[in-house]
DNA sequence: GACGCCTAGTCGTCTAGATGAGTTCCACCA
DNA sequence: TGGTGGAACTCATCTAGACGACTAGGCGTC
């Protein structure tokens, strides 16, 4: 039951701290320092509870402040673990590069099978809606839109998901409006029907998860999202398509080139 | 004491959802509806305990929930209020094009200022020290660099912090070095120097914050950072500085273009 | 009017305990 | 051999109460 010495020090009596945060900082460190590994087990609350002489409640207090930092994630039944971080997908800004677009497979397959991992792609949903007032402000005023919805999973676990909104009058009726948007993607089709695709304007913001989104992603507690709004314009100015999508923040990276001029 | 009717709703004692997450669904939901409007403060602890007839530490488990999801935040003595969301800034992809840079002001003042914003820069350190081995490899290799520390500030709300690196055999001896690097910012300084700067590149990731970085900059809980690592390089493509970027993620927006080609 | 004190209301921290539920593993029985 | 039941361990939820500390407003004193 007694905790190995050394892994974790004492409390500071005289310290204006709160107990709980204190030892949240003696994990904390722990952890940094690689006493805790990735994937460690933490000791059980009770170990706690004996090593620091508090109440379980203070210790749980603790435990769950650092699930707010995502430093760990607990599981019912076995105990709690340092959060291992998952290997990070690096989206360049090149991405959407025709070049890539006329190898004819999918961005996401194409990077995720480089890579070594299993991709997928699940819930994909083709509807026909009426556009929400941002979608229309981007999209320049445009009232219907066809809707394309699908999740991205990287070996079983969801990592992000999407949803299209095109213009109803140029998406109907093509390729675009069925489940397989065909090699190339919606893109390629984009400028098969003579929509020459000129640049992408993304937006990036950082948010924690509604609730909806931690269960679409299946994110542990203390993991933000990443909400990335792409709209695409063809060599006219006019906006041809605007992507909404939301990731798991841990699962990803984003890199940018900028001109200097 | 008792609640307003019709504000929140009641408990399902036969649902298997643990009641605190009852309590914090229906808290959200009001929110979500605009029964609780931003800024508004919530019912006090006592109340909510009265009007679901259950514990405090009940109720404060809900409110906590809350709280990690970024929705509320409390105040000690003052009681617990809906998060604001603050005005964002948006950082455009052109933001360090030479256009802008030649009108000798730091981007920062500039934008602040027109958006009708009091900028500060503060806690602003200049040293020498030893590359990282993460900058090191960024830079191309380089053992020593300048390091300039600074955080920004708008309305006197912390909202980003910055270390720029520079290879120190570039910028040791001149106004780089200075505290105030003048007109137009290092950036100015380094093509006085005659290293023409070609392009950035900007790796973008969003994570929880670390206990020093929720002190420097403030951050209610539940906000994430986003933490950018900018590249500088040259005309012949060399390193010339990288810039680790640490912002408040409600403050911030980030927009780019990418090409299509 | 300015200041300080007091008080009621608020959230923050901590204790001690009860019950529930998921996981693991092993001994026992068929 | 193989399955089953249960023990032991884990975290999850909830209760009831105590004390501390911060805030705001009222009130009296100077």
């Amino acid at each position: 039951m007694a905790l190995p010495s050394g892994l974790l020090g004492a409390l500071d009596p005289t310290s204006d701290r709160a107990v709980f945060r204190q030892i949240a900082d003696q994990i904390r460190e722990a952890i940094d320092k690689g006493r805790f590994k990735e994937g460690a087990k933490l000791p059980s609350e009770a170990e706690l509870v004996e090593h620091f002489g508090v109440s379980r409640m203070t210790v749980r207090n603790s435990i769950s402040q650092l699930q707010g930092e995502g430093l760990v994630s607990s599981e019912h039944g076995k105990g709690v673990f340092v959060r291992p971080r998952p290997p990070v997908r690096r989206l360049a800004s090149d991405r959407f590069a025709r070049r890539h677009r006329e190898q004819g497979k999918a961005a996401f397959t194409v990077e995720a099978e480089a890579a070594g991992s299993r991709p997928e792609v699940d819930s994909l949903e083709v509807k026909e809606e009426r556009a929400s007032q941002d979608i229309s402000a981007r999209l320049g005023s445009v009232r219907k839109v066809l809707s394309r919805r699908r999740r991205y999973l990287l070996d079983g676990r969801p990592v992000e998901f999407a949803t299209s909104y095109l213009p109803l009058d140029l998406a109907r009726g093509t390729q675009i409006a069925e489940p397989n948007p065909g090699p190339g993607g919606i893109y390629a089709r984009l400028e098969e029907l003579g929509r020459h695709l000129d640049h992408f304007d993304e937006e990036v913001q950082a948010r924690m998860p509604s609730q909806e989104e931690t269960k679409t992603l299946r994110l542990a507690a203390g993991v933000p999202v990443i909400h990335l709004v792409r709209t695409a314009y063809d060599s006219e100015g006019r906006a041809v398509e605007v992507c909404d999508t939301v990731m798991a923040a841990d699962a990803y990276v984003l890199a940018y080139q900028l001109p200097a001029n």
